[in-house]
DNA sequence: GTGCTTGCAAACCGTTTGCAAGGAT
DNA sequence: ATCCTTGCAAACGGTTTGCAAGCAC
């Protein structure tokens, strides 16, 4: 799911998107690749600021924006109302912990058959529907165990 | 649905909650309960102000935040990341239309009990569920006419 | 060489806060 | 009389912007 990917790999995934492979480009999708949760800009920032002091936080929030207007991240927002980023662009819902304030990935493709199923049934008037998102608000019980999804 | 509530409706809904009637609660709680959308907090105020000019930005601000809390109304977050009330307190879900910015309620009851089900079997484990929202993410075709849910 | 990208600092905007005065119970 | 609520203005935090220098192509 989340491979490592090699510099000449995030630089084809770039120009394969039509962006020039900048050094801060490259960098900033290495580590929003790696981190299995949904970082704020300014969490990536400080993942990066150590290696590449010199990459500033304004170029982050740039970046991060140019990645998700060509498809190769999403945006989601967090109870707060801050930003998020997504490095998963398949279709899936969210578990939002409202105790630990983690996003964590939810998907299923019964869920997924379920919806498509009800929704080609009912019908809005209208509205040409785009996507259907899941959000699970909960606890997470046991602060020191991951949550399992399935 | 959204009946208009008088102004003794309104101070017996506040002191129903704990709340102390003022005159800004009441007046704010009318605005909210008129609208049929889900307006911002600068909505709100700009609804206000001609008539009653000497209520504060802050207060507007303060006030939706104590109903929340006492859950006479919900706060929904718009896609740009700046919150909304909806005076809906049922449970329900939203639509977003990406085009027009509106946030309109979707109500089903076959949806409820679908998703009921399928998490009653499914089971995430180490999550306590609270809440399970359906976001649906679309384009009003015909942007003079009203979207009609069902 | 050209046009996109970066770093910097300042501006921005929605929201929150501290505090003193005012008001509901 | 008490404690909650209000208005004001200042602060806040996340995000965006304008601009000049730098870099990928």
């Amino acid at each position: 799911m989340n491979t490592k990917l090699s510099h000449t790999d995030i630089k084809q995934l770039l120009s394969d998107h039509g962006l020039k492979s900048t050094s801060q480009r490259i960098v900033i999708y290495g580590v929003l690749n790696s981190l299995a949760t949904h970082p704020t800009t300014e969490e990536v920032y400080s993942c990066i600021r150590d290696e590449h002091p010199s990459i500033s936080l304004a170029t982050v929030y740039k970046t991060l924006e140019t990645f998700v207007s060509v498809g190769i991240c999403r945006k989601v927002m967090s109870k707060s109302g801050t930003m998020r980023y997504d490095r998963n662009v398949s279709d899936h819902g969210h578990i939002y912990c409202e105790n630990t304030e983690e996003i964590i990935d939810y998907e299923d493709s019964e869920l997924d058959a379920l919806l498509a199923d009800y929704f080609s049934r009912k019908k809005i008037s209208n509205l040409k529907i785009k996507e259907i998102k899941i959000q699970i608000n909960g606890d997470k019980i046991d602060l020191r165990k991951k949550i399992q999804v399935l």
